[in-house]
RNA sequence: GUGCCUCUAGCUCAAUCGGCAGAGCGCCGGCCUGUGGAGCCGGAUGUUACGGGUUCGAGCCCCGUGAGGCACCCCA
């Protein structure tokens, strides 16, 4: 085939709006925040559960109301109507119902995985992405909705945060919110939707978006006034109680946060991460109690995560109907704000020593070498190309982030030592050929307290 | 799925009224070097996102497609 023909024939290489390549740089850093993500969740005693990315359609359908549309589907080769996962609680609402006697309640389990929506790709939004989710099926505790609190709480402070916050709701004081202002329940969703614009558009904003639909000039003022109380959270809960008095359910929505917020206190939530938040807004068709996102200063991206009490789900997928909590951490846009801040570390490759061969030497004691290190527990690679002279060994291993380079020419083999090389300190150190192993290690243990105790590299 | 904006070298950006496609950084090759990040010499930087149209002539104007972004919608 000659090229000509070669390159008619050939389609060009995309991929798919909103789908994406990640190469080894990127992949490394989402490695490295799944690896945090996870070491959280089971500190926190939750349990792997991983599930297939395909459900039937009746699975998905009818649980995820107005996103119906967002859902990926298509028929399959055997004429089954097939949907991909729209997210993770669906699928753990599915695995309770189907192994409910296999299960120990209350069911801790974490989910990290792609998930699929037809949606139109934004900053931060993405139709392929994961979500890494922690939920608790088989009890009504408050005590689980603050262990919600603090899994975020620990996930980003583990990933380098300090200014976020997480800002916590219930689903009965957004309920109540109609009944305050004197309007019917239908309005509602109205001023929920409108609610949540808060922070982008103001409170001017909001009272106009609520007027454009229907809601009258005082009783959107009203709303405001309620939503937009702050301070501590003891004092907006009790303002809310004075607020809220005549509304029994609001009353009870108000004390399971009083006890949500000492519980995460006790869990080690720091005072002002965990802030009562009357204007945050989720959706009414899906939670039943507390509610909580997480935001960032200035990510640009929206909430990095949300979640909540779920009471009535897991029953309408036909097992036991049994109360669940949990929360849902947006890969995607933790790492887009981690990106933009530079906490993006782990920029090193995975190897962590390239044995370097010398040119016309013999490649034979390197391999050797390479495979000490391999079984001393050092990811080690060895330079495939000979012919490069070691400036070049140098800069390649610059390039890919290897931080050691460890030599043992025909010099060192004389005098029976190794070479090893820090790349960034330009620190060379000679070591007899029988201690390279453990001096590499010892190196390396030194190297990663280092940057421990100071992220910034030379 | 709707509306609007954007797309020039690997990256960041230029290109006057429609008149020869540019800079910096990076990259590639050669030479040299058993201890470097360099030096010297040389080179490509390119389907101006893609496909059409108008024009003597299009990076620039028009239409379509794709991708990215913003706002809806919704959400991670």
């Amino acid at each position: 085939m000659s090229n000509e023909q070669n390159n008619q024939k050939r389609p060009n290489p995309r991929v798919l709006s909103g789908f994406r390549d990640f190469l080894p740089a990127q992949m490394r850093v989402r490695q490295h925040v799944t690896a945090i993500l996870r070491g959280v969740f089971e500190r926190f005693g939750y349990e792997p559960l991983d599930t297939p990315t395909l459900e039937a359609i009746e699975v998905l359908q009818g649980k995820i109301g107005q996103d119906e549309k967002l859902l990926y589907r298509f028929t399959d080769l055997g004429g089954r109507e097939v949907g991909m996962r729209y997210d993770l609680t669906i699928p753990l609402a599915r695995v309770v119902a189907m192994h409910a006697n296999d299960l120990v309640l209350p069911f801790k389990r974490y989910h990290m995985g792609p998930v699929w929506r037809a949606d139109r790709p934004q900053r931060g939004r993405f139709r392929e992405f994961w979500q890494c989710d922690a939920d608790v099926v088989g009890t009504k505790s408050v005590i689980a909705d603050a262990e919600g609190v603090a899994i975020y709480n620990a996930a980003l402070s583990g990933c380098g945060f300090t200014d976020y916050a997480i800002r916590v709701n219930h689903r009965a004081v957004l309920t109540a919110l109609a009944p305050y202002a004197g309007l019917p329940e239908t309005d509602a969703v109205t001023l929920i939707r409108a609610i949540d614009k808060l922070d982008k558009i103001g409170p001017e904003g909001v009272k106009d978006e609520m007027m454009a639909h229907g809601i009258p000039e005082k009783a959107a003022e009203r709303v405001l006034e309620l939503v937009g109380i702050t301070g501590s959270n003891d004092t907006v809960l009790a303002k809310l109680n004075g607020l809220l008095a005549e509304i029994p359910a609001a009353q009870a929505g108000l004390d399971d946060l009083a006890h949500l917020f000492d519980y995460a206190a006790a869990l080690g939530v720091p005072e002002g991460k965990a802030v009562f938040f009357p204007a945050l807004a989720r959706g009414l068709d899906y939670y039943t109690g507390p509610v909580y996102e997480t935001y960032v200063p200035e990510g640009g991206v929206g909430s990095l995560g949300g979640g909540g009490r779920y009471d009535n789900l897991i029953g309408t997928l036909g097992g036991r109907d049994l109360p669940a909590t949990g929360i849902s951490v947006g890969l995607e846009r933790l790492l887009v704000v981690m990106e933009e801040r530079g906490m993006a570390g782990a920029t090193e490759s995975v190897t962590q020593a390239l044995v370097a061969i010398l040119p016309n030497d013999d490649p034979l004691p390197a391999l050797q070498l390479a495979t000490e290190l391999r079984i001393g527990g050092i990811r080690a690679e060895v330079t495939l190309d000979p012919k490069r002279n070691l400036m070049q060994q140098f800069q390649y291993a610059e390039r890919k982030g290897i931080p050691w380079i460890v030599i043992a020419g025909s010099n060192e083999r004389a005098a029976g030592t190794v070479t090893i090389r820090h790349l960034a300190f330009r620190d060379d150190r000679t070591y007899p050929r029988d201690q390279a192993v453990s001096a590499l290690n010892h190196l390396i243990s030194e190297w990663n307290t280092h940057v421990e105790v100071n992220p910034q590299k030379p």
